[in-house]
DNA sequence: GTCTATACAGCGATAGAC
DNA sequence: GTCTATCGCTGTATAGAC
């Protein structure tokens, strides 16, 4: 199972950083210290491959959700917390995973797309009962249902990524955020 | 110069469509009749073609602002055409060029990264301007710079289109935005 | 489980005739 | 300006030995 790991954190990176279609199985192998005909082994298609990522990407963020919810009670700590793991993103030079995938979806096998929806679902679920908690303990100002403003924050934080990866400019992503929490304490 | 702008045309699509690693040649060759060896007489190099590309849509941003501008006089008026843009662009089942090339950066050619950061600079500066228009005439209740509020508004319309191309949920796009806009006619 | 060897299709790109 | 032909390389994937 270490060798199946391991091909999989080097995968998952290099989707991250290059996209689906920006990288081989010859730069797994590489990287890993086997030959690629040995990776079929692990993932006999490089669609069994995508399926395990997104899998394993669901997976990381079920167990950072639970983690920010053990660690934090307030709504606004965990809305912190969240938005600082794509701060990470940024700092390793990646995108997030489900949103690399998302802008490649017509090129992929379709059997991918139901897991990589229910990435998506995962990160609105969880932030619309954040911002709800958080507009019922008085902590958020919202303008707009829950569920709206948890789309319109996991979309903006998609995009601070994308853009920042043409502009370099990771002040600006820290500025973008810092709005969008502004926007939530403000007085309606 | 008719079938050097029917390549673009096409090649533009395919972009926005299926990322810059996701189609070849030989897919645009199909498209516009001719072999795709007769490409490298218009483009001789991807890379050439990249540029193209990016320039091509910059003109089209370009001439879409400006249009814009003569339009509409109001800055609500002006903002609400420029999302519409990109409603425009996610019911052609595209991406943002300039956003599809920026998840890929990585891969390109560094020579085509300027481009793709001016492109990004100029929908920054008309934002920022019509913000900022805005404010002065009280149309628009701003949290922070109207610069900060120009970038997280583009990264939320690029956040927005990336996602909807997983979830394919177009209603949750007009809901996005009419957040989007109904967090600057707040009162502060 | 990893290897060598290889199949086979596709890629971007070039040469040279017309 | 478009064609045919082809190069060299890389892509995913398979067969079969060890």
């Amino acid at each position: 199972m270490e060798m199946r790991d391991q091909i999989l954190g080097v995968a998952q990176r290099l989707v991250q950083q290059r996209g689906f279609n920006g990288f081989s199985y010859a730069d797994i192998a590489d990287e890993v210290g086997i030959r690629k005909a040995s990776l079929h082994h692990y993932f006999p298609t490089k669609t069994d491959l995508a399926m395990a990522l997104i899998d394993g990407f669901t997976a990381q963020l079920d167990s950072g959700l639970r983690h920010i919810n053990e660690s934090y009670a307030q709504a606004d700590a965990r809305l912190g917390a969240y938005v600082a793991i794509y701060r990470d993103t940024l700092e390793a030079d990646r995108m997030c995973l489900g949103g690399m995938l998302a802008t490649e979806a017509h090129t992929l096998d379709p059997v991918i797309l139901p897991g990589l929806k229910r990435f998506f679902a995962r990160n609105i679920e969880w932030l619309t009962e954040v911002l709800a908690a958080g507009h019922s303990q008085q902590r958020f100002t919202l303008t707009g249902t829950a569920s709206d403003h948890a789309r319109m924050l996991l979309s903006a934080l998609q995009g601070a990524l994308l853009i920042t990866r043409a502009t370099g400019d990771r002040e600006a992503f820290n500025q973008i955020t810092a709005l969008l929490i502004a926007g939530l304490s403000r007085k309606g």
